[in-house]
DNA sequence: ATATGATCTGCAACACTGTTGCATGGTAAA
DNA sequence: TTTACCATGCAACAGTGTTGCAGATCATAT
């Protein structure tokens, strides 16, 4: 993993310092939508809190998260199939359960097609289901 | 209007004062989604950051607007449909223009059905698309 | 029309989220 | 190892949203 997280932050011509190191592995980690509080949990003291912010910053422009959007507030998530900074895809779906708070993206489910009125034109779309994720349900 | 103003506070069980009043009134107006910010900018220095702020938690409670999530952003949409506290339906489908920024709902738009992974179960869908609205595309 | 209780408002203070400028420290490439 | 560039930490600030409380306002019954 550390191996992958090297690779990516070369890939996207970002130097790899300690910061962006533990980021990208918290992300890998936890495998859900985070928020900037989230990471700050996670990582403990090591960072400032603007060091956090940045990095995040960072990766958004370099395409290798996204934002999450949501009631309660901003999270982030990976980019897993590979975004780059010019061929960002977007769609997004993202599942949000109601019970456990948790979020995350719903990779193999894709958005149907929507029938716009007259005139609109679409470049991006964000679908977030909120409900009850399997171990909720039970 | 004034009447709808009216009658629309009376029937959720709200006092008819003159905030609530300037801000659903408002809301009619621009027939646009809202945010705080911009009630604030709309109604000028008549009514107390606070006040606004309340007004509009008190209007989510009664189903009189919901919530328009957005990359920059909360904003605030009526429910043109005419939820209730209790029977507050829960698709929406909002279109933001990425070149003059107007957020709107797609009022005759339906979310097709999205096929979920097994176990989970859906509540609520929130969609935002982003593109250039008839406007902004010409 | 008025008195009454419920509730809404404004003010002050606070917590959280996010940004900016600048000096210092770390990284990558020669 | 030196160097130029970039990332970090710190301090300060702006924006967003919440809470407690005293005083004002509203709806109801009289």
């Amino acid at each position: 993993m550390e191996q992958f997280v090297a690779d990516t932050l070369k890939d996207h011509n970002l130097r790899t310092t300690t910061c962006r190191t533990e980021v990208l592995g918290t992300f890998l980690n936890k495998e859900v939508a985070l928020s900037h509080g989230d990471l700050e949990g996670a990582l403990g003291d090591q960072f400032d809190r603007v060091t956090i912010y940045r990095t995040l910053k960072t990766f958004l422009e370099k395409g290798i998260i996204h934002k999450v959007l949501d009631d309660e507030g901003v999270r982030y998530a990976l980019c897993k199939d590979r975004c780059t900074e010019h061929d960002h895809h977007h769609d997004h779906i993202h599942f949000k359960c109601t019970n456990c708070g948790q979020t995350n993206c719903l990779e193999n489910v894709h958005i149907p097609a929507v029938q716009l009125p007259d005139g609109y034109r679409a470049n991006e779309l964000n679908l977030l289901i909120q409900g009850r994720c399997p171990e909720c349900v039970a």
